[in-house]
DNA sequence: TTAAGTCCTTGACCCAGATCAAGCCGGGAA
DNA sequence: TTCCCGGCTTGATCTGGGTCAAGGACTTAA
């Protein structure tokens, strides 16, 4: 399908550190999947014979208790790994909410390499404290903040993404595309769609963001959005 | 103060999988650390130049906005990490809330010596891993669940743990202490004090839990628990 | 033995967000 | 060109848990 080295993902990936010689060794055991919008990847509980990483568009995973009532738990972009060595059956629900392109590797084959490539545990060591270090932010929106500071929140985590990977600048507003639905955007904050709905109407009407249709949002003033959402101003960067 | 070879969390922690040599490196650079119930061990944003292990006694990671709502993001028990290597700030407040011995090192030797110890990031990311499962477990509990599901949950969480330290055999009540104030547990679940007292009541009145004091607890039928905690009555073990 | 402090419980009231319900909007199929 | 249909909005009402307030149960200190 696809050359490791003109790969996207290539410097963000689990074999973003990976030697030439690794890199070759990992192209041997890789293959692609795609699957739909919609599309449910893998269903918790499920025998899980790959790891993969997501190469492009965007897959949530979430936990779902018996009487129907979900959370989502971790929202996949390219780059980011699913599924946990040495762990033979998927802990989460992940479904493709865009179109999506998953680089998959066997596990055992990923996991024998694993021992042989200290790179490849290095990175996923890394990774895996950055998922932990979100999770935890997480927390504190699903435990601490009102319906609108999570809407604000959730807001500036998908701004500060889509800018870091499209500008550098600072300054002038901020444009994206929302990548959620409103039911996916409750499911990610605890809350209801209709209460997502009301929230992003009223920050809409305080002017603290702009719709251009349902979809895409236009951010003024950044800090103004960090405000509502309850966060320092500078948005407590940790080195 | 204390040899490697009878410490208590030899097998648990970052040291679990470290070969007596390995071991013996370790040993040179390590330095314990003791504070009592209520102090701060770490604030949120200053230098951090170690990393440590939890080797008795309990402490909680926190996280505070400016208006003072704070919410528990861990709980850091025997063999748990502190601190994250590469990092040089804490991200959290560490707040021990019994008496705690820490084992410490120094983070740059430490960093250095995760370089050149596999054994040591294996287990380390091992670890990692399942503290992120923990985490997303806890965002279904923040938030989805009903209080009286968010104190079932903790209960469950805590009796499971201790009867796995204590305790082999499944049969019979399960008895353990809380080492959480009412406060604290509220922290952790995102609830307010008045409310877990109210709840921790209505389990008591149902016959859910026995209390003996007010921090002992007894649970006659560990399914009933589970049950009022809306989670799977087999648990969802995964391997 | 009292006093002061910490932790916990309980009651009364209130409100943010859930629930229930109706209808809008925009795109694709026939 | 109309008709779905999925995604979204908005209104009316209800309620679980927050807030405010009072007081009980221990523990330590004088």
């Amino acid at each position: 399908m696809q050359e490791c080295a003109d790969c996207p993902i290539r410097h963000r990936a689990v074999c973003a550190r990976c030697e030439p010689d690794e890199l070759d060794r990992l192209d041997s055991i890789k293959y692609y999947r795609s699957f739909e919008a919609g599309q449910t990847v893998i269903w918790s509980g499920d025998a899980m014979d790959f790891v993969a990483s997501v190469v492009s568009g965007i897959a949530t995973l979430t936990q779902t208790m018996e009487d129907g009532r979900t959370q989502m738990v971790g929202l996949l972009l390219p780059s980011d790994f699913v599924g946990r060595p040495g762990r033979s059956r998927a802990a989460y629900d992940v479904v493709a909410t865009t179109d999506i392109v998953m680089c998959c590797f066997r596990r055992k084959p990923f996991e024998d390499m694993m021992v042989r490539t200290p790179h490849i545990a290095q990175r996923l060591l890394e990774m895996t404290l950055d998922e932990l270090d979100a999770a935890r932010e997480w927390m504190l929106v699903l435990g601490r903040k009102t319906a609108r500071e999570k809407i604000a929140s959730l807001l500036a985590i998908i701004g500060r993404r889509d800018a870091a990977l499209y500008l550098s600048g600072k300054a002038g507003p901020l444009t994206f595309d929302l990548p959620l639905t409103r039911e996916a955007m409750a499911d990610y904050l605890g809350l209801t769609l209709e209460t997502v709905s009301r929230q992003v109407s009223a920050l809409k009407k305080d002017g603290v963001i702009v719709l251009e249709g349902k979809r895409r949002v236009i951010v003024p003033d950044m800090n103004r959005l960090l405000e509502e959402a309850g966060d320092d101003s500078d948005g407590g960067m940790l080195s």
